[in-house]
DNA sequence: ATGCGGACCTGTTAGC
DNA sequence: TGCTAACAGGTCCGCA
């Protein structure tokens, strides 16, 4: 489900209704997500105040009174606002219960998500230390990525899926990132210019930003905190649409897989 | 050091 | 209709 704009888009939806809020009490009912979520969480958190809701990459940050909640929704997870009266369902993994007689519940049917907690310094916490920029900052340019594409040698599509590189770009928004720079996702990053990258970066900006504006991309199941379907799947140029005809010259779009994910292209469109 | 495949899970869909 | 297999939005780890 979640790419970087569906996260920011469950952000925006949870941030109002956590702000500033008290914790009363942490529900685990699933403890065994990617990794456990750790005991401490469940002694510490109740009686903090959450004093912000941040997103780093696809990592959501719910900064606490003396450590920070760190939330994953993998592929399948999602946080919703609820009634406390509102019975969990079979996936539902936790609940953390406000001060303001709402709940934040957590579900992931796959269990690809996670829930950790950390004191100190989030930014040296293991799995934010290694992120790359946001692509959504003046950090993330053309330039970087012609800068980290010398080194090594790998298909462009799996490259820009790499949180080294850059963050958030999931197997969406690359297949539709590379379309609009008419990039061929198997192009070897030491083959493309800088020229071709500044195009890439921005197109990868456009794509991200125009999918937040829209409350993100609904496949199967995505909705927003609020549970409203995210509109970017009507602007879709390629992903979901191996075989039909290309939106921009009428050839059949291709279908592949690389490094196991799907991926979908138009091989007059992206050279 | 780099790159690939496997692993973690369940639900849905396509195909026989 | 029912069973089975393949596939799905992510990303870390271990091995070659």
């Amino acid at each position: 489900m979640p790419e970087l704009p569906e996260v920011e888009t469950t952000r925006r939806g949870i941030a109002p209704y956590l702000q500033q809020r008290k914790v009363l009490s942490v529900v685990i009912r699933q403890p065994r997500l990617r990794w456990p979520v750790p005991k401490a969480l469940s002694n510490e958190l109740p009686g903090n105040v959450i004093r912000a809701v941040e997103r780093r990459g696809k990592y959501l940050l719910l900064d606490c009174t003396v450590a920070t909640a760190i939330i994953h929704l993998g592929m399948s997870g999602s946080l919703r606002i609820v009634d406390p009266k509102l019975k969990p369902a079979k996936h539902d993994h936790f609940d953390f219960v406000l001060d303001s007689s709402k709940v934040l519940r957590y579900t992931d049917p796959r269990r690809f998500g996670c829930l950790l907690w950390h004191s100190g310094d989030i930014h040296k916490h293991w799995l934010i230390n290694h992120l790359g920029p946001e692509p959504l900052t003046d950090d993330f340019s053309g330039e970087l990525l012609h800068e980290s594409s010398r080194k090594r040698n790998i298909a462009v599509k799996p490259f820009i899926m790499e949180s080294q590189v850059v963050v958030g770009v999931g197997n969406i928004y690359a297949n539709e990132a590379l379309f609009l720079a008419g990039i061929h996702p198997t192009r070897s990053i030491r083959r493309i210019s800088l020229a071709r990258y500044d195009i890439l970066a921005s197109c990868i900006k456009d794509v991200l930003g125009r999918a937040i504006k829209v409350g993100g991309t609904t496949l199967r199941d995505f909705t927003s905190s609020s549970g409203e379907a995210g509109y970017f799947k009507q602007s879709l140029f390629v992903y979901g649409r191996g075989g039909l005809e290309c939106k921009r010259c009428g050839e059949l779009l291709k279908e592949i897989r690389l490094a196991q994910r799907s991926t979908v292209f138009c091989s007059k469109c992206q050279r």
